[in-house]
DNA sequence: TATGAATGAGCCTTCATTCAT
DNA sequence: GATGAATGAAGGCTCATTCAT
């Protein structure tokens, strides 16, 4: 067998991003060590070079995952069936559950994507870009068919919608008074309201 | 005058917090070097620590003075006169502006909070959760005289908002095609209908 | 052999403790700066802190191995043979003999205890008392049996003869006019002495 | 009046040196800073450095008062009345005195004089050897003229007998069980029993 | 006499990364 | 695949001392 005996060797990588993960979500990709990863997943810094090519490179692993999470979610649910109200308010719903539901990721991408190099952050920007492009389509589209209010500025709304969602990381709290369906049923609300034509 | 003739040398401690204000938004608080920011202010390593007990010291006192200011000005504008639709949008519109205009603030704010040492962090979070407390006022007392919606969560709605708030710093650019006021009237019209009673 | 073809390289962490121990003596533990002690070891900062987890730590392995050897010399003497008058004298030539052989820990010893940490100096002023325990049980053992005078502290003997043996370092120097036998008979001869009943 | 009206400002380099005594005694001489000092003293660093030269210099004072002191003392009962035997048991019970009224002098004198600059480091040296030599010429006395055991080396008996005395900063405690008398008194037997022709 | 702002050198420690094994 | 010793650069901070006032 190739080396999938041992299974924890196997899982080396994902452990290791998975600490990193909960660890730059904590106390932020500068505090956190290179040593305190391989600490908690129980290899050594050896290990993890040989994975990954730097602390950054694990950093943008991170986002890459989520990103490519978000983007496939949203294109499901934007080129589905429903009404463009109702495919929006499904949209934003679906980003503030999985916002809350990852949100260690949520936390880290806000915090430390300003400490990736140069290169990696104007890639998951680009990644980044796309996805609200894809937002401010549905909005666009809904204001055209005059669903939508005719003065809005669509890329505004999208600043402004996923400045609420980015910030779930701050305040949202696991075990706290609301669920994660009720602040999304909320957030999702609050945005057709604000779009919507009275 | 006693020693006014430099003006240089009697701004040393303005100096020093305007240049850690500028690097810190720049490139945060933890790529931040002591040495860089005494540089930027022509001064050295002793001077900045003769004013101030420590880096992070600098960082708070950052963040005194954006609390200080946003909480006089909602404090002025909620006591006001106007009806509250009116004084909360004007509220809404003013802390756009007032953060597009203290853009690095804004960044540094929601960005660096988590690297202030964990008292701080507290007394920080305390300043500010009497703002939001103030703002979430307004909403309360339009909810209970019936212009805003019923079923609101009055501190979600805060949450929502302000998260739009922070994020300014991610996306605005000076100089771009959006000035302080439209953006400002903007996000007040987008979070007015997103309370109001239809 | 593994490594062992670098004698150099094998011996890193000896080399830092030997350095240390000679700087600590000459110019006391805070006249020291580790970047003396790593220069004089041949090595970097990076890998004294591989090895030791601060300058406090190697202070305290200074102590730690010569409590150890003290500890396990005066054990055998004390309860070896011989009238308790016999015993005492030897162990009081020894105890002297070889804190002048170790002359740059007895130096350390009594002149930069008091910079250790406080847990640490706790844990090295709780193994001393256990040796100076046990020097005094000798002591209060001959005073019970009358060969000692009856109106005897034993505990201020220990006292008055562990400050004689700290000392040593003030003054006695290597290739002076006598040799460490010659201190040892004499310092226990003073001793035996100023115990003994006449 | 010249300048003994304000009583405060009068006794400003007396009030140094008693709060630097206290503190060197405390933490050491380079564990304490000259901020503390003048802190401690309620002036300023300019006034410190107005009195006195250098840090350094507070402490080669805080010496020169001791050494003055213990000088004079033992002149004046070196040369009293009495046999010898009752001069150095009077010698040595006053040296212990003084040494425990001056606990933190005496803390001093043992802990940091190594920390002196080399120059005055000689100096003091000089000093303390005038003062052992007078009472290494006490010893020789009543050795030659048989009192004492003919088999003595005066100066090793000084040197074992000041090592006691030296340490005594090391485990006296002023309200512990015993006074300074008591410890004087034993002390003193024990170098006259340890000298003694039996 | 006395202030206190400012210096400049130095200190201990941390850390991402490399490399021989 | 994986180890862990070692590097080298940088980081935040302290401190005795000076000097214009």
């Amino acid at each position: 067998m190739a080396h999938g005996g041992n299974t924890k060797a196997a899982a080396v990588p994902q452990r290791l991003l998975a600490e990193a993960t909960r660890l730059f979500a904590d106390r932020g990709f500068d505090r956190t060590s290179v040593q305190e990863i391989v600490e908690a997943a129980g290899v050594t810094k050896g290990a993890l070079y040989h994975y990954f090519g730097s602390k950054d490179d694990l950093l943008h692993e991170v986002y890459a995952r989520v990103l490519r999470l978000q983007t496939e979610r949203l294109e499901e649910i934007a080129s589905g069936t429903g009404t463009v109200a109702e495919r929006l308010h499904r949209a934003a719903a679906d980003v503030v559950v999985t916002s809350i539901e990852n949100l260690d990721d949520t936390k880290i991408f806000f915090r430390s994507m300003h400490q990736l190099s140069p290169e990696k952050q104007k890639a998951v920007r680009a990644e980044r870009r796309r996805y609200h492009e894809r937002f401010r389509a549905l909005v666009e589209e809904g204001r055209r068919q005059g669903t939508f209010r005719a003065e809005l500025r669509p890329d505004l709304v999208v600043d402004f919608f996923f400045g609420s969602v980015h910030h779930l990381g701050t305040w949202y709290r696991e075990g706290g008074p609301l669920s994660a369906a009720q602040v999304a049923e909320e957030f999702a609300d609050l945005l057709l309201y604000s779009v919507r034509q009275p």
